[in-house]
DNA sequence: CGGCAGTTTGATTAATTTCAAGCAAGGTGG
DNA sequence: CCACCTTGCTTGAAATTAATCAAACTGCCG
């Protein structure tokens, strides 16, 4: 059962300023080196052989371009997912047009897991920000197989509690930290504290960092520019970190 | 096994303005109007009758009078509660000793569930704001028990999904809209929306709503008379809405 | 009749967004 | 091979928004 289809829906103009061309994406049982990946992933590896072996079997992969919609809020969630490659990002509309990131996704992490056992459909849009492969489960299926594997629940809990904390730290910082504060903070989790001075690739665009951190990038911009003044070197992507104790008392 | 210990710890200098009296509080096993309540909170009540019954055995209840702390950040996570009666307030604290607001819990709404297969800890501090009885659990025993009957899992499934969409739109709220519209989307929630004109009675001080909504008291107060104009009236804790239509439209 | 906690109001400051313009690197096509 | 264009980023200036500080007010309680 191989939906292969190429069509280009007709454009929707998307009441911003882009002309949207929803795609429906090839959906792939997946590829050998795609479950390795898979069998990796935090939430499937805690699961028995058995069933983690059902959970890859109902897995399809799908690829993204850049600026493609996964899905929208309020469309019924009859899916999750999992990201193998490249990035989602999770942010709600306002009426007006602003958008608010709530999540950015990279390989391994899953997302609308949330959706599960929940009515009224998806409540974030996804879209790829990157050439992007991720994997999808359709939530009847898991449903029905987590009737008879309760394991899979377990693991759900940890999964989902796990991205609360992430939302709950997300909004502590925001209402806690100042801009700059917020950086150095990503900086430090980036760089797996050895006090030792650091350089960092970053893995997406500094919009998108922006975005995650809740700021405009210009604001991005200016923290950067004010942690020059505590040791913190930016050459695009590249950044490097002097002394992270230095950060770490902002 | 009942702990009665009513010793007054030595007071503790908490590093901002307060001198914190830390009492061991009683912890009970509950009454029959406790149990009752309890039955009726949304994670309890979707369990079988047999499985209920063994929560309810081992939930204790205990009394906090408004300031008394429940649990603090990094302290082992070795009970998840539930609220009977008064209110919550669940936060974290930066360095400099400032505070932010994470959830405010009512009747009838868990709390650090979150944490029963976590690691490290609490990651937020609890206090009580009222004269409030909350319920324990302790999670050894719940975990032993979600070994035998996996309902339990399934249950914190949708009771931790529930927390985490909270959690996310309290983010996009906080990004995307202004003082005065947070304040009229949660009138819209309270006041459950036929869009008849409403009288809402605040079931807390404006100081705690304040904190809820990520905002200093001041700017709560300034956010209700801009609300003025929208029809918004305000005596004390009570709030006449004219017109939901018009606050919907901000 | 104070006294106090909670709230409001005013004035000021701080932080960030918004708008506008400039800059740099990479890719394309002539 | 170079001019051009695009995209992403930076910078500056102005405008918004909310926090902070300080003082006055209110209702309630003893």
């Amino acid at each position: 059962m191989i939906e292969i289809n190429l069509l280009h829906l007709p454009g929707i103009y998307n009441g911003a300023d882009r002309l949207e061309v929803r795609t429906m994406q090839r959906s792939l049982p997946m590829s050998e080196g795609d479950k390795a990946l898979l069998r990796e992933v935090p939430f499937i590896s805690l699961l028995t052989v058995e069933v983690r072996q059902k959970m890859l079997d109902m897995a399809t992969s799908i690829h993204y371009e850049p600026r493609d919609i996964i899905f929208r809020e309020r469309e019924p969630s009859d899916f999750f997912f999992c990201v193998l490659n490249g990035y989602v990002r999770l942010y709600r509309l306002a009426k007006d047009g602003k958008e608010a990131d709530i999540r950015l996704c990279g390989p391994g992490e899953t997302f609308a897991a949330c959706f599960l056992y929940a009515e009224g459909g998806y409540r974030y849009n996804a879209e790829a920000t990157a050439t992007t492969v991720v994997v999808r489960f359709e939530t009847s299926k898991v449903r029905a197989l987590a009737e008879r594997y309760s394991e899979i629940d377990k693991a759900l809990v940890g999964l989902i509690a796990a991205q609360l904390l992430d939302s709950i730290d997300c909004l502590a910082n925001d209402r806690l930290r100042t801009a700059p504060q917020r950086v150095a903070n990503y900086l430090l989790g980036a760089c797996a504290g050895d006090g030792q001075a650091a350089s960092i690739r970053l893995p997406f665009s500094k919009s998108l960092l922006a975005g995650k951190l809740g700021l405009a990038p210009e604001a991005l911009s200016r923290a950067f520019s004010t942690l020059r003044g505590s040791g913190v070197t930016v050459h695009g992507r590249l950044i490097e970190i002097e002394d992270p104790e230095a950060l770490r008392s902002l």
